[in-house]
RNA sequence: GCCCAGGUGGUGGAAUGGUAGACACAAAGGACUUAAAAUCCUUUGGCCUUUUGGCCGUACGAGUUCGAGUCUCGUUCUGGGCACCA
């Protein structure tokens, strides 16, 4: 990709000693606390601000090019608001339980906690490396007791106001990990971390009722500043339907099968039913001569993985009950079926099947021969096709006639006065399974006493740590490590002091990040989670800077888990990220064959301007977009570029790329151009005259111009066109002989935010005391922004034909007049009659003829 | 299948309904240099034209408008999410 290697340039450069100046600097903010904060009263509410990063998992490849993406975003972003007179909060710590390092421990035997404190230490020295205006005294480890005392404690007030429940039911188990999962962390019936094929197994678990919180975490997104689609993913997620219940009597039995239906307008068309594998009614519902083939169903789809059960190119399957269910709008007997495609975790497990008017129930029917009836007048040959649209309905008796939405709306009012349903909303959200199976994590702090049951470690002894074990192996029979450490495991009960045992589950790495922001507020508090003070004086966060990845998982639990404390009142708002932004990925270039593979970087050559060739083969390949990954050669680490280029120069690269949300590739000749921009900025101000003189009237305005755009396209996170206005400055004074003092104080105060490093040694070099990041934003006069002389552009029936210059703010008339005038508009107009003339002050001129 | 984004030069990307391509990269040419690097200057969407200039051009096709990359409708492609949710 590179002709010549990099390093050769850099040796060659001029080079700007962005590593003294870095390093200089670092140390005087962290000598002078430059960047720590306090709960000052003199800020009234509406002068401070929370901006948060979502905090990374120290893992042990250090950061990754995404992290200082998102955090030099919220750095300049808490630095420009410092500047204009907030008070900011902007911490950092990590999310430290988790896997890899407990996977770690397995493989050599050393401490998880070992090996996190390792990883935390180098990722606070990278972070540090970055200049980001951290105030460090408040950084928080999730996997401190320190910390996870006060997760256990909030884990033992959602107990206790009835949100945590045991059950034994199927859950996803992943082989490979080895412990139960959420549902949020299975993507296409696979483990979300490892990959490997989900199963279902039946194992004791914690489970927390995020359920009953479904219709508050739905509505108040709308109260919301996050982006739509993130939005969309958690409504989705959480996807609410409204329907009907409806109970069909069993034939010949005391018993009812209840189902939901989102179209109980179609009961008439309802033909048979179905209730899946699981389904209670199972063993009753079966008659003798049916059982042998039930139960060899029920047997193999025991066997079928989740993926094979629901993926959608598969036929469907089923067996015959031998019970029929009485229809109760007709009368009419129909069969009750068993079947994998009705799952037992939805609704009630069971369903009227209309095989007219869904495609899924047409399919079964045209499989087992199962009668079709329409019940709105369709567009195709039912027979052939379901109808999923809406229609007249017929053969319905007292429907017929009726449109889908008043035919429900009839229905549901037949159903509840003839006592056989009524209305119901489902939700597709499930209840967290919140227990793992694994060693490094949060101990659930209970006890399970033979007398008393399940008994709250009291809070007094919290927190509850987590025990020396020998192997960090899990059992992989559904238990963690921990029943393995019989002195731990046997204990009194807090209640009746008998001999008890400990909970030996642990949390789920997202309980850490449900509530961390609350702890940054107040990070060595003793005696509380957080002082309610200055959680009112903080909260909510204003701006929340992360990956998209979370949508579903961090982003609802700890929305959750802030419902609950709010409901306790031990929060002040309803909800924690006011705004939320998510950054784009940074991908980088690849290579692709024209039999779609690609081929790593460093095997293709650029034989002409966006033409590639692999160089084994010749052939010529297409650059794409990938994402990074060793096989491909292609991924960027940011310390290498930190330490040949500076700090300033990633922050800057990195917002420069383009829109912030938006997912880029890195091209380090971009990256070039930006270290040259700096290193430019660094020559004027080392090398150039400078002198205590006014500006020109052109640098002057253009100085104005320049503070008024960075200021906008920073206030709104668009940082990339406020870099590009800084360079459009910085070309200009470069071409200067002496350059004004003034001008280049304005650039220090505009690049602060930016490139702090270089900003706070340009500042000093001008003769001021440091820190440049204590200074205030720099104004713009409106009135000094505008040119003398504005260009006016002349169009003939929307046509560019001619440019002239007028002195600005003239008045239409003029203007139309001028334009008329214009030597080559006038040919365009010769011979031709004005039908229209649209005059835009400062901008245009339009002369529509015809 | 459903729900969200998005499609602009060789590349990353700019454009309150008003000059499409700011800024940067890459490329070509030049200055400086013994030479190279660095730096500085010039050119750079396509086609036609000696110049002047003209025509075309923001995935495709319509529409609204004096004027559309931008608004509306349809099509198509790409990325992300969900997926037998009754």
């Amino acid at each position: 990709m590179n002709k010549k290697p990099l390093k050769n340039i850099i040796d060659a450069m001029s080079k700007y000693p962005f590593n003294e100046i870095e390093k200089k600097w670092q140390k005087y903010w962290e000598e002078n606390k430059t960047y720590k904060v306090t709960e000052d009263p003199s800020f009234p509410k509406d002068k401070r601000r929370y901006v948060l990063d979502m905090f990374p998992y120290p893992s042990g490849a250090g950061l990754h090019v995404g992290h200082p993406e998102g955090y030099t975003a919220t750095d300049i972003y808490s630095r420009y608001l410092t500047m204009n007179g907030y008070n900011v909060l902007h911490p950092m710590g990590f999310d430290a339980f988790g896997l890899p390092a407990e996977n770690y421990a397995i493989k050599t035997g050393t401490h998880p906690y070992t090996t996190t404190k390792k990883n935390i230490e180098n990722f606070r020295r990278q972070l540090k490396s970055l200049g980001f205006s951290y105030d460090w005294d408040r950084e928080i480890s999730t996997c401190d007791e320190e910390y996870y005392h006060w997760t256990q404690w909030i884990f033992e007030k959602l107990y206790e106001k009835g949100l945590a429940y045991e059950a034994n039911t199927p859950i996803n188990w992943c082989p490979s990990c080895k412990t139960g999962l959420a549902n949020e962390e299975v993507k296409e019936g696979r483990c979300e971390r490892c990959g490997e094929k989900v199963e279902k197994k039946n194992i004791r678990q914690w489970i927390l009722k995020i359920t009953a919180y479904a219709d508050r975490l739905l509505e108040d997104l709308d109260s919301l500043d996050w982006p739509e689609s993130v939005k969309a993913m958690q409504r989705n997620w959480i996807g609410r339907s409204e329907g009907a219940s409806v109970t069909f009597k069993i034939d010949g039995l005391d018993e009812s099968l209840e189902v939901y239906t989102t179209r109980c307008d179609t009961l008439f068309g309802a033909t048979y039913m179905v209730i899946a594998p699981e389904h209670r009614l199972v063993k009753e519902l079966t008659t003798a001569e049916q059982k042998d083939a039930v139960e060899k169903y029920i047997e193999e789809t025991k066997h079928k993985s989740d993926l094979e059960r629901t993926d959608l190119a598969k036929d469907k399957t089923g067996v015959f009950s031998g019970s029929y269910a009485i229809n109760p709008v007709n009368g009419k007997k129909i069969p009750i079926w068993i079947a994998d495609y009705v799952l037992i975790s939805y609704g009630t497990g069971a369903i009227m099947a209309v095989p007219a008017h869904d495609d899924r129930d047409w399919e079964f029917a045209k499989k087992f021969g199962l009668p079709i009836i329409e019940v709105l007048k369709s567009e195709v040959d039912v027979q052939t096709q379901a109808w999923t649209e809406d229609g007249i309905h017929v053969n319905s008796s007292w429907l017929d006639g009726l449109n889908k939405k008043d035919a429900i709306a009839k229905m549901l009012e037949w159903l509840e006065k003839n006592g056989c349903g009524h209305k119901a909303v489902n939700y597709k959200l499930r209840d967290w399974v919140f227990s793992r199976q694994r060693y490094w994590g949060e101990p659930i702090p209970l006890v399970h006493c033979p007398e008393c049951g399940t008994v709250l470690v009291p809070e007094d002894e919290l927190p509850l740590t987590l025990p020396e074990v020998e192997k960090y192996e899990p059992s992989g029979t559904g238990e963690s490590p921990l029943v393995n450490v019989p002195s731990w495991v046997n204990c009194e009960c807090p209640k009746c002091h008998g001999p008890a045992k400990r909970e030996t589950n642990t949390m789920p790495q997202w309980a850490g990040s449900c509530w961390y922001y609350l702890r940054f507020i107040d990070p060595h508090n003793h005696d509380a989670f957080v002082d309610p003070e200055k959680e009112k004086y903080w909260m909510p966060v204003s701006l929340y800077v992360g990956g998209t990845e979370h949508a579903v998982l961090h982003l609802l639990y700890s929305r959750f888990w802030h419902n609950v404390l709010y409901d306790l009142g031990l929060v002040s708002t309803k909800e924690p990220f006011q705004k939320l932004v998510n950054q784009g990925m940074i991908t980088s270039f690849a290579y692709q064959k024209k039999n779609k593979s690609l081929v790593p970087v460093d095997k293709v050559k650029e034989v002409e301007p966006g033409k590639f060739i692999e160089e084994d083969t010749g052939e010529e390949v297409n650059q794409v977009i990938a994402k990074m990954s060793k096989s491909l050669k292609n991924v960027i680490n940011p310390d290498d570029f930190i330490k040949n280029y500076g700090a300033d120069s990633v922050r800057m690269y990195e917002m420069f790329m383009g829109p912030l949300t938006e997912s880029k590739p890195w091209a380090t000749n971009g990256f070039m151009g930006v270290y040259r921009f700096l290193d430019r900025i660094w020559r004027i101000i080392s090398e150039r005259k400078i002198e205590d003189i006014e500006p020109s009237k052109d640098i002057d305005r253009l100085t104005h111009k320049t503070v008024k755009k960075v200021t906008e396209d920073t206030e709104t996170l668009n940082f990339n066109t406020a870099i590009s206005q800084m360079m459009v400055l910085v070309n200009e004074i470069n071409k200067l002989e002496v350059v004004p003092k003034k001008t280049l104080e304005t650039l220090a105060l505009l690049l602060s935010p930016y490139t702090p490093h270089l900003a706070e040694e340009m500042w000093e070099m001008l003769g001021h005391n440091p820190s440049i990041s204590k200074e205030k934003w720099p104004t713009y006069d409106a009135s000094k922004c505008v040119d003398d002389e504005v260009e006016i552009v002349i169009q003939i029936n929307g046509k560019l034909r001619s440019k002239i210059m007028m002195s600005h703010n003239c008045d239409k008339e003029t203007l139309l007049s001028a334009a008329k005038n214009d030597e080559k508009a006038k040919t365009w107009l010769e011979g031709k009659t004005i039908v229209k003339e649209i005059v835009v002050p400062n901008k245009l001129v339009n002369i529509v003829v015809k």
